[in-house]
DNA sequence: CTGAAAGCGCTTACAG
DNA sequence: CTGAAAGCGCTTACAG
C-alpha cells in the first residue's frame, strides 16, 4: 500500500493505531496481545494483503523455516528418469511440509558429483531430507562433512547401527519376507533375488535378509547363484536377469529389489521366451504407479508414502528443535497382482 | 567461526584485514574490487566455510531469488498420483533453476481449493511457474487475483489470445496433427479422440484441432460421435472409452489426449475384448515413462521436458527483470511404438 | 579501489 | 497488555 509496492508491518501499525511491535506480536499469535487489538490487526492485514516478510523474519529469528529435499541416486543414462517412488515421496513431503508451515527447497539434481549445490542448500535450510537408492557408501563421506557442520538431517532408508544419523524407512526386512513368503505360497521354490545386497544398498540388503528369512522359514535353501546385483533401474534389472538366465541356473520366480528392477526382469524373461507368470513368477518392491500398468501387472510391496512424508517431516522438525528422535520403521503392504500368478498354486 | 556457530561477513573482513563492505563486494563479484583482495577474501571464505546469508541478502536487495512451482490439477481419487509428465517437468525445472542460482519452492498440493497455500508462496517468490492439465477456467480467477497483485508468472500450456499471462507450451496443434497423420498412415480411418476439447482444457483443445487438421488434410470426415470428454487420468480415459464403445460407433483407432488417457483406453478396449493394435490402434501424448512399459508399448508424442524447463525458467527470469517476453511453443517428437501397429498398413 | 554509514523489515528483551 | 529501541547480516549509495 501507500507509495511502495507491498505494505510492511509499520503500515499496518499506523492503520491500526498501534505500534509496529504490536502488529508483529499479534500476527505471530502472541498471547500477550489483547484479543480485540489482535482481531483488528488481523482484519487490516487481510484487507491490504499484508504478509510478514520472510527474509526479515528469518534474519531476525535466525531460522529459515525451510527444509531441503535432496536426492541421491546413481546417475543413469536416461537423463531425467528419477525413480517414480521418490517422486511419490516428494508429493507427500510437499504436503507434510506445507502442513507445518515450512517451505521446501527441492534439489533433484541427480548429479552425484554436483555436491556443491547440495551443500549450498544446507545453508539455506534448517534441515535436510535425504532420499535415494544410490550407493550409500559413496554418499556417506559427503554426509559426514555436513554432520560435522552441525546440519540436521533425516534419511529415507534403512536404519543401521553403523550408519550416521536418523533414518526413517519402510520395514524392508518384513516386506522382503512377505513378498518371498507369498511367492512360496504360490508354489515357487527357486526364487531369484535381483538387487545388490550389500552395505552400499542397505535397503536392498534388508529386503534380501527378509527374503532369506522367508526361505529358511519354509525350509528352502538359499542358493547364492540366485542372487545378482542390480541398481534400481529398469535397465539394470534387465541386464541382471539376462545374466541370471545365462548362468543356466534354474528358477521359478524373480524377486526384484525394486519395481523398476522387476519391470526390467519381466522384459528380460520375455526376451528369453519365458512367460510370466506361467513359467516364472515376478514380484517387486515399492508399488510405483507403473506397477499396475505394466503387463502382467506387478505383485509388489507397497510402501506407505503418505505416512512416510509425515514421519520424515515431523522427525526432522523435532530434531531441529533439539529433541531426541529415534530411527523408525513404517510397515508396508503386500499388493498381489498378476505377475506372480495369484491362484496358480 | 569464533564463538558463534556460523561466520558472517564481518568475521571474514577481520581475517582479511579489510572492511565488511569489501567482503560483500568481493563475494558478489563486483568489478570494483582489486583482484588480489578478492582472491584473498574468497580463499578465507572457503577456509572457514562462509556462505552469504540469504535472508539478510534477500532482505537488503528486496529480491528472494526464489521461484515457486505450483501445480493445478483436477483432484483425483487416487490420492498422490500426480501426472508423471509434470514430475518430469519438475526434474528439468529443478535443474534449470539451480543453473541460474535461484531457489525453487515446490507446492504440489494438488488441492485445488487450498489456494491459500499457493497464495502464500507468491509472497515468498519473485515469480511463479504454473503447471497443470486442470480446468483452466476454474483456475483462471485465482490467477487474476495474483496478477492484480503484480505477481510474475509463466504457465506451461497453450498460449491463447484470450488467456492472461505468458504461456510456454508444446506445439499441441502440430503434435496432434502428427499423431493423427501417423494413425492415418497406418491405415486408420475412423479415429476417436478422447479428451475434453474445450477452452477449459486449452492443451487438449489444441491437440484436438491438430487431429481435425490431419483428418481434413487426408480427406477424412470429422465425426463428433468419435470425440468424448476426459480429463488426464487413466480412470477417466478408461471410462470415456467404455462410453465410446457403448455408443456403438465404429472406430479403428483411439487418440488419447494424454498418455494416461491412452493407457486407460487400452485397458477399456482390452476389457471389451478388442485387441490393440490389431483391431484398434492407440496413441497418446506426452511420452511419460509408463508409455514404454505398458503393453502394448504406446505410440505417443514426446514433449521436450528438458528444453521446457529451461525455457520456463529463462522466460520467467526475464519477465521478472522487466523484459517483454513472448509466449513460445516447443516442438514435440512423434515416438512410434507397438500400440499403433507400426508396419501394419 | 576501499571504508563508514544507513537501512531492508522484522522480533524480542526491556521497561512500563 | 503495549511501546521504544536494538539488532539480525547483508548491500549500496556516498565520499574519498
Amino acid at each position: 500500500m501507500s507509495i511502495k509496492g507491498r505494505p510492511n508491518s509499520l503500515d499496518i501499525a499506523m492503520r491500526a493505531g498501534v505500534s509496529q511491535a504490536t502488529v508483529s506480536r499479534a500476527l505471530r499469535g502472541s498471547p500477550l496481545v489483547n484479543k480485540a487489538t489482535r482481531e483488528k490487526i488481523e482484519q487490516i492485514a487481510r484487507e491490504v494483503g499484508y504478509k510478514v516478510d520472510k527474509s526479515a523474519s528469518n534474519l531476525r529469528t535466525q531460522r529459515s523455516n525451510t527444509l531441503a529435499l535432496l536426492l541421491f541416486e546413481d546417475p543413469t543414462d536416461d537423463q531425467s528418469l528419477i525413480n517414480p517412488f521418490f517422486l511419490s515421496l516428494l508429493a507427500s513431503i510437499t504436503r507434510a511440509t506445507a502442513a507445518v508451515e515450512q517451505d521446501l527447497l527441492v534439489s533433484f539434481q541427480q548429479l552425484s558429483d554436483d555436491w556443491q549445490a547440495d551443500y549450498e542448500n544446507t545453508h539455506k535450510a534448517d534441515g535436510l531430507i535425504l532420499l535415494g537408492y544410490g550407493d550409500y557408501v559413496a554418499y556417506r563421506s559427503k554426509l559426514e562433512r555436513l554432520t560435522a557442520g552441525g546440519a540436521h538431517f533425516v534419511r529415507w532408508g534403512a536404519a543401521r547401527a553403523d550408519q550416521p544419523g536418523l533414518a526413517i524407512g519402510c520395514d524392508n526386512i518384513g516386506g522382503g519376507c512377505d513378498v518371498t513368503a507369498h511367492l512360496i505360497s504360490q508354489g515357487c521354490e527357486r526364487i531369484a533375488f535381483i538387487g545388490e545386497a550389500s552395505s552400499r544398498y542397505p535397503e536392498f540388503n534388508d529386503r534380501y535378509r527378509g527374503y532369506r528369512k522367508a526361505l529358511e522359514a519354509a525350509g528352502l535353501s538359499v542358493d547364492p547363484n540366485l542372487q545378482i546385483d542390480a541398481i534400481s533401474t529398469e535397465r539394470s534389472g534387465l541386464e541382471a536377469t539376462r545374466e541370471l538366465i545365462q548362468r543356466g541356473a534354474s528358477f521359478d520366480a524373480v524377486f526384484g529389489a525394486s519395481d523398476l528392477i522387476a519391470i526390467g526382469a519381466i522384459q528380460a524373461l520375455f526376451d528369453a521366451g519365458m512367460s510370466v507368470p506361467a513359467e516364472v513368477a515376478v514380484a517387486g518392491f515399492d508399488d510405483i504407479p507403473m506397477a499396475q500398468y505394466c503387463r502382467p501387472t506387478l505383485t509388489t510391496l507397497r510402501q506407505d508414502t503418505m505416512g512416510a512424508g509425515k514421519v520424515l517431516v515431523d522427525s526432522l522438525l523435532r530434531l531441529i528443535a533439539g529433541e531426541t528422535v529415534e530411527s523408525h520403521t513404517i510397515p508396508g503392504q503386500l499388493i498381489v497382482r498378476a505377475s506372480c500368478g495369484a491362484g496358480k498354486s
